[in-house]
DNA sequence: CGCGTGCTAACACGCCCGTGCTAGCATGTT
DNA sequence: AACATGCTAGCACGGGCGTGTTAGCACGCG
């Protein structure tokens, strides 16, 4: 017993989460099948199962390395530093690196569709994925709209921030964006990538910020539910 | 020949529609087969086959079904007259209308969704279902903001509006509406129907307005795009 | 009453699916 | 060199699907 394995497991996994996010893009989750995803790899369905005793194990494995190559590819561009430009601009081009404004970022956000919509239909599994990057999209919009670096993980989630009416802001710009990111992808015929640039910093533009307190809305409870 | 019809070929089809909205709702719109419904509706696949040659005419017919039931059930809410409360509440309770906030608007967000699902997997039929709707709401919010009944279709959906900077707070309250539902819908325990009303209000309070121009928003073109 | 037409039900075919199973191959060890 | 074990490929079964076809039933009319 515990002969050396002829093969890196690891890396056939790999292999196989590759092609089942090629077939995510084509057709989406409901394509990922075990004769699919092995057809996909050029496998046969035996092997594949060698690997995934189910169809349910498969498609986990398959939404948590979705989820990964999400964070690799979306998460470096958005943490890039911002130097030059307004505080709307800053605040602008870290947000559309999520948004689907061409092609590669909506790959990006059909496949992160994905992700949320399986866990949507199995919302048992232990440790939700999108949960993790949900707190990071709204920990990025708290520290973009205060000009800062992102703030660590305090680990407690639920504490609530110094500033409320930043906090509040930062829900608000998370709901926009994605209601924004949900027109561009389903009704782009109506909201084309330069209309949601202009109605993002429009947005921007009505945050109330400590040095242009033109405008004060009265907060009267923390946002979270 | 025309000999008189034994069956009411239109109550069919409506009772087709209605186990179709039932299976919708239960398995979402690709649980929408021909044997499905039938067996739904209490039908054999030939007898139903008789009204839908197609499962292309089925969906097509349903998602147009399920549009009429949706704007019979929404638009009287939505359209009812307000009187008491400020504006932002009289915008806000119009607005919530639309929200999926209880179990009953949930059902009516599913629906909503499964339309917009089908549009986009289908894009080439002739006359879309959801964008007049998508128009309705907007020219909703649109009358909303300014506190006045909406306006009449002027036919001339392109034309820039002559207030731009209601214009401009319609559409970023239209995007704000999608993405507060996508999130009641997607992530219901990181968004509560409380943080939606919550969220809204604070949006409108934002809305700078005639009568209070204490925010000035540099306006640089129509949000058409 | 008998007939024709509209409607219903059921079956058949081919396809794709998940999954259990088994014979064969390749590789590291003895 | 021979073996044992991990891996592979492929088949088989049962089920769901869309769709074409066909036999049978019910009703209105002559």
């Amino acid at each position: 017993m515990d002969v050396p394995r002829l093969v890196d497991h690891d890396r056939r996994r790999a292999e196989l989460g590759e092609a089942a996010i090629r077939i995510i893009l084509r057709e989406g989750l409901a394509g990922v099948t075990v004769r699919g995803v092995a057809a996909e790899a050029g496998w046969s369905t035996g092997s594949l199962r060698h690997y995934f005793s189910n169809q349910h194990a498969l498609q986990a494995y398959v939404v948590q390395a979705t989820a990964d190559t999400l964070r690799r590819r979306v998460l470096p561009r958005a943490q890039r530093p911002r130097t030059g430009g307004s505080v709307v601009e800053q605040v602008a081009t870290i947000v559309e690196e999520m948004l689907p404004l061409d092609d590669e970022r909506r790959e990006e956000y059909a496949l992160w569709s994905a992700i949320v919509e399986w866990e949507r239909l199995h919302p048992q599994e232990e440790g939700s994925v999108s949960w993790n990057d949900q707190r990071a999209l709204h920990r990025q919009c708290i520290a973009a709209l205060r000009g800062h670096e992102p703030v660590r993980d305090p680990g407690q989630a639920t504490a609530p921030h110094p500033d409320a009416e930043v906090e509040l802001w930062a829900a608000l710009l998370h709901t926009f964006v994605d209601g924004l990111a949900a027109q561009l992808m389903n009704t782009p015929s109506q909201v084309s990538a330069g209309t949601a640039g202009h109605l993002l910093r429009s947005l921007l533009r009505a945050v109330p910020r400590p040095e242009q307190p033109a405008h004060h809305t009265e907060v009267e409870s923390p946002p979270q539910g």
